[in-house]
DNA sequence: AAATAAATACTTACCGGTTGGTATGTTTCG
DNA sequence: CGAAACATACCAACCGGTAAGTATTTATTT
């Protein structure tokens, strides 16, 4: 297989287990019985090795977002559930990128920093739009902010990196349904 | 002034600035002027000045939230809306060793870390406390799940460490007006 | 089809710098 | 004097990164 997708892999398994300073080269090198050259040979630094994790995975998120928000017919709030149900899938499905995506980005250099976190912004507007939509048309509230619902949406979502175990006792889709439950008709009686 | 709370002010500034992992205790004490031998004076070891830094965080915040609970008569709904104005009003107060105390949990020893885990455990039951205590004297759904409400509230209050600027065109008010309306009636015209 | 050239895929050996931590002093002050 | 509060000097280990060499595959020429 494909050496570089090996060390890719296998530094996302390391930096998820002990962090991205606490990883050295070596250590992913010798995980895979290879030497430090090789890893030099494919990556011009480790910061360029977390660069591509990072951009691999927005890219990822993006291209599903993309095919919601193009959906034509769908209601708004059905593409608000389909986004969050996109995020909480996605720790079942891709937990360890996931959860290296979201800690480690302080540890880019502020050149790849602002690319990822241009893309990680599209991401909220595209979710700020569909709220913004959604309150034209009608389906909600306008007396609201759209912007800082967007952000309340992406914290209740992503937090869920910091204690959601997919093979616990919490389904996804349960989660999901008492997120959108909460976020669309609230928790008063 | 008592030099080990310097060292600890000190180091929460770097901390947060440039990650735990990255500052050395050398950057510490060369930013006050004194020796790496004066660090080990006052502390045992990098990691238990970090441990030092989360309790005493996760310390204030408790004891603050118990104010919040014990204070009899007032609704769950006011006592959910002073948690969320709570954490909120952190980042304003104290941004820096909040930041540090979301970002840099991972770095503690097993045992340190275990504290922690549990002190940040009883701040969120005490949340599902209110939510459950809400439920049962109607103010709240009963056919939603507590404890992953209580997720939610965390996940969109916490999060708001990752972008929220007290100084930025957004006010702390606003914000927890709009977390608070969001959570209690939803976003559904 | 054999020989050669050239690009690819690595290994080896090394470097300067930094790290957390310590052992042993020296100063300050009650 | 003696304890508390520092400074000095040092260590072994490790870090990211590089330069130079070697094997292996692929492409080109004869």
């Amino acid at each position: 297989m494909d050496i570089k997708k090996k060390i890719i892999e296998q530094s996302i398994q390391l930096f998820e287990m002990k962090g991205f300073s606490e990883t050295s080269i070596q250590d992913v090198v010798e995980a895979l019985g290879v030497t430090k050259g090789t890893f030099y040979y494919y990556f011009s630094s480790k910061e360029q090795l977390l660069r591509e994790i990072h951009l691999m995975y927005i890219d990822g998120l993006l291209k599903l977002q993309e095919q919601i928000m193009e959906n034509p017919g769908t209601r708004y709030q059905t593409k608000l559930y389909e986004t969050v149900k996109l995020l909480i899938t996605q720790i079942k499905v891709t937990g360890r990128p996931a959860r290296v995506f979201h800690r480690e980005m302080r540890h880019l250099k502020p050149e790849s920093a602002s690319m990822v976190k241009q893309k990680r912004k599209l991401f909220r507007l595209n979710i700020q739009k569909i709220i913004e939509s959604g309150m034209e048309h009608g389906e909600f509230r306008q007396d609201l902010r759209a912007d800082l619902v967007a952000f309340a949406i992406l914290g209740m979502c992503n937090w869920s990196y910091n204690w959601f175990d997919p093979n616990g006792p919490v389904t996804d889709e349960e989660l999901v349904e008492t997120y959108m439950e909460t976020l669309l008709n609230g928790i008063v009686n």
